[in-house]
RNA sequence: AGAGAGGUGGCCGAGUGGUCGAAGGCGCACGCCUGGAAAGUGUGUAUACGUCAAAAGCGUAUCGAGGGUUCGAAUCCCUUCCUCUCUGCCA
């Protein structure tokens, strides 16, 4: 969510910069300067209302405890007006600040400067590209074909027992799994993130903390049988971002660098076809994620350390990926920079997103009321930022795919010594 | 899950209807004291919103959260969340 003061003192710089994502918001921002005008007229007229409401209770107190009952009396008929006043004017001040939200919670965040005007992900910025493309044999497979082949994930089991998108890990992808996530949280606390176990359940306030309510509601799975009022999470990046939620932080708790694996649950009420065969699209998959919390003034330097050390991972990995600046269409809701990361499926002849990393500037942060102390003792948001380090499914259809031979998949050397074996065959 | 007790500022803790945003203590910051430190001593020490060009100041709200009673609520009532003790259940 936008500040309003942000807002009004850059009015032109977020109209300019909100067209990068091809919305006119000029409408929009209009509103909600004049909704905001008239918040603040309420506002104080409300203060001023209850503050003349106090000072005659005051009086009554004390004329009640001098026996003056009777000029007591008649200023409590006087009360109960103001008290009708107070009353309207408050449904009217609430009615502008939930009109105002609702605005607010519409508006996008203003993106970055360096992000390229397009629409779709045909104009997204390659950025940086690394890594060989392997040439494979004619008879080369498709990670789903290999699952299958080498009995590693079950696909059809997974709908036995719960539905299509949970798939079931077996034998040496069961294990491969397992390494995956113990080398990505090793490379993460490695550089400098602590880890952190947090719930998979959440309540409505971190729903809401980081924008998945109200708007995203139909895409997370929502437990409220019994009474219970729970939210699987989407991604880590929910109860993680939240663990921050109405923090006032110091300067010197700067910065604040989280790692941690999940699964994520994700409705996904999507397309179908070869694009969201296999694991490329699931309702169930693990994510290992990397999180900051960081001064404003150090957040884009933050960006790339973060960007480099995704890179670090994938060079290890010998995986071929390319990095992309995403153009204002593509650009998610809530961010202000991402760069994703996409590894060359050579079997499928197409890119996969595998990890997709972001600044959020305030805009997570006004929501979830996370602010530091500044030098000058005031209280200013803290800017936020996370990207997957990385998400599972899709960088083990890269192995699959990419490191497949006659004689089996090799497994990349530097995972070796997390799984036990090198080849699945 | 049942019975009981309780949730007050960074922490501890007082406060059961009226100048209470809240005594006292600890902690922290600054000053005095000291050769230096400790001890001692003095002052200060929540957040949000509004007002103001801004700061100061002033106003409003906040004693787990939400609602109610009252001229007036930390204090009374209702709902809800959480914590602790006992009992039950359980990996």
């Amino acid at each position: 969510m936008l500040q309003v003061a942000f807002i009004r003192e850059n009015k032109t710089l977020v109209i300019d910069r909100l067209a990068k994502r091809n919305i006119d918001a000029t409408q929009m921002i209009n509103d909600v300067l004049v909704l905001d005008d008239n918040r603040r007229a309420l506002q104080t007229n409300l203060d001023n209302t209850l503050s003349e409401s106090n000072a005659l209770s005051k009086n009554i107190g004390m004329l009640f405890k001098s026996g003056e009952i009777e000029k007591a009396n008649e200023l409590k008929a006087k009360t109960s007006s103001l008290k009708e006043e107070s009353k309207k004017i408050t449904e009217a001040l609430n009615l502008k600040t939930e009109a105002l939200n609702e605005l607010l919670y519409k508006i996008p965040n203003v993106p970055h400067e360096s992000v390229p005007t397009g629409n779709t992900d045909e104009d997204n910025e390659e950025v940086f590209a690394e890594g060989d493309i392997p040439t494979l044999n004619e008879n080369a497979l498709p990670h789903w074909e290999l699952a299958k082949k080498y009995d590693i994930i079950d696909f059809e089991l997974g709908t036995k027992i719960t539905g299509a998108g949970f798939p079931v890990y077996k034998g040496k992808g069961a294990k491969l799994q397992r390494a995956l996530i113990n080398y990505f949280l090793d490379k993460n606390t490695a550089a400098g993130y602590k880890e952190v176990q947090v719930p998979h359940l959440v309540n409505e306030d971190s729903a809401r903390g980081t924008g998945q309510l109200p708007d995203k509601e139909g895409q997370m799975y929502h437990v409220n049988g019994n009474g219970d009022n729970f939210y699987l999470i989407p991604t880590a990046e929910v109860p993680a971002t939240n663990l921050f939620r109405g923090d006032l932080l110091t300067e010197k708790d700067f910065p604040k660098a989280i790692t941690g694996y999940t699964p994520c649950f994700r409705r996904e009420a999507g397309s179908y076809g070869a694009h969201v065969r296999g694991l490329n699209r699931l309702h169930q998959f693990d994510k290992v994620e990397i999180l900051r919390v960081e001064h404003p003034t150090r957040s884009y330097e933050a960006l790339n350390e973060m960007v480099e050390h995704v890179k670090t991972i994938l060079r290890e990995l010998k995986l071929p990926y390319r990095i992309l600046r995403l153009c204002g269409g593509d650009l998610g809701f809530t961010s202000a920079l991402t760069f994703d990361f996409e590894v060359f499926s050579t079997a499928q002849n197409r890119w996969l997103e595998i990890s997709s990393v972001s600044n959020f500037e305030t805009f997570q942060a006004n929501r979830l009321k996370l602010r530091f102390k500044n030098a000058n003792g005031k209280s200013e948001l803290a800017h936020t930022l996370n990207g997957s380090s990385l998400a599972l499914p899709r960088v083990l259809a890269g192995i699959l795919e990419n490191y497949q031979t006659k004689n089996g998949i090799v497994i990349p050397e530097v995972l070796v010594p997390y799984t036990g074996f090198d080849k699945i065959d």
